[in-house]
DNA sequence: CATTACCTGCAA
DNA sequence: TTGCAGGTAATG
């Protein structure tokens, strides 16, 4: 799932209706990996009591600060979710974890595909998460001129770029292939290759999808759910993600899906062009005709 | 850089 | 039955 603004959306609202509750009891856990390496009674005990203080987001990370200087840090993966569900919401095969709330509520964790973790942070724990990780893009320090150090040096395609969680936090899979749609780029341009333009076109591209799937709530395929466990509506809105063959927004070419970097890709063939590489305009075979 | 592993469900 | 899925870590 859940890239940077399914992440946001959910801490957005979790801070809402979780901020200030105190945490009564573990009450379900039906896939002990998830909190690993604590035990069930380990982590059951370090968290009874525990008032939420704040609710935030670091990259992909939902870190819920705990009133015993802890943080409970959650990474959703790819199905996981975290919401306080209407009343009559029943924990269902997929709900792998419930907190009891203090005020009657719960906390659920839900997850398909059981990839999801939970951690128990110190602020030297925490302090190494935050140091693992890039920039955030929404953030003022995120200028163009900080994507285009990124990019310095870098000889690796730009779509996986956009994917390392220590260069740049939060992007994944549907957000490179929209903010690579908008910014005209091919997912397979050198990092480094990009020239002033596109750097900065990328840079936009990159904030605007973000934004605007915050403003949207965030995008749901299958599983995830905001903070009050509702879909988000940002799905509705791609321009290139998961659209192979519907006519491109800008040129009516049919859209492609290809590999790169071993994740599925959806690109416009006409708008997203590889320059031909350096030295192979005298070298290439000639095409047919 | 690529492959495999971690998991489950769903659509072709 | 096969391939694919929002992510990432481990291993050649």
């Amino acid at each position: 799932m859940p890239e940077l603004p399914e992440v946001e959306t959910a801490a957005r609202d979790l801070a809402a209706h979780v901020g200030g509750a105190r945490i009564a009891a573990l009450q379900h856990l039906d896939w002990p990996r998830l909190i690993a390496p604590l035990d069930p009674e380990g982590f059951g005990a370090a968290i009874k009591g525990q008032v939420i203080q704040r609710v935030s987001r670091r990259a992909k990370w939902l870190l819920l600060e705990l009133s015993g200087g802890l943080t409970l840090a959650v990474h959703l993966r790819m199905s996981g979710s975290l919401f306080v569900p209407r009343p009559e919401e029943r924990v269902d095969a997929h709900t792998r974890l419930v907190l009891a709330l203090s005020d009657g509520r719960t906390l659920h964790f839900r997850d398909v595909r059981k990839f999801g973790r939970m951690r128990l942070l110190d602020a030297a724990g925490l302090a190494a998460l935050d140091a693992a990780h890039g920039p955030e893009p929404l953030a003022d320090a995120f200028t163009p001129a900080c994507l285009k150090g990124i990019l310095r040096g870098r000889t690796t395609r730009i779509k996986p770029l956009l994917l390392d969680q220590s260069l740049i936090a939060g992007i994944g899979n549907i957000y490179a292939d929209e903010a690579l749609w908008h910014s005209q780029l091919h997912p397979e341009r050198p990092a480094d290759s990009l020239r002033a333009n596109e750097v900065q076109r990328l840079h936009e591209a990159i904030r605007f999808v973000l934004d605007k799937a915050i403003r949207l709530r965030g995008s749901t395929l299958r599983d995830y759910r905001t903070g009050t466990g509702e879909s988000g509506e940002n799905q509705d809105h791609f321009l290139v993600y998961g659209r192979t063959g519907a006519p491109c927004g800008r040129c009516h070419t049919a859209l492609i899906r290809c590999v790169v970097a071993q994740r599925g890709t959806h690109l416009c063939p006409h708008c997203q062009t590889l320059p031909p590489a350096r030295g192979s305009a005298r070298t290439a075979t000639p095409r047919a005709r």
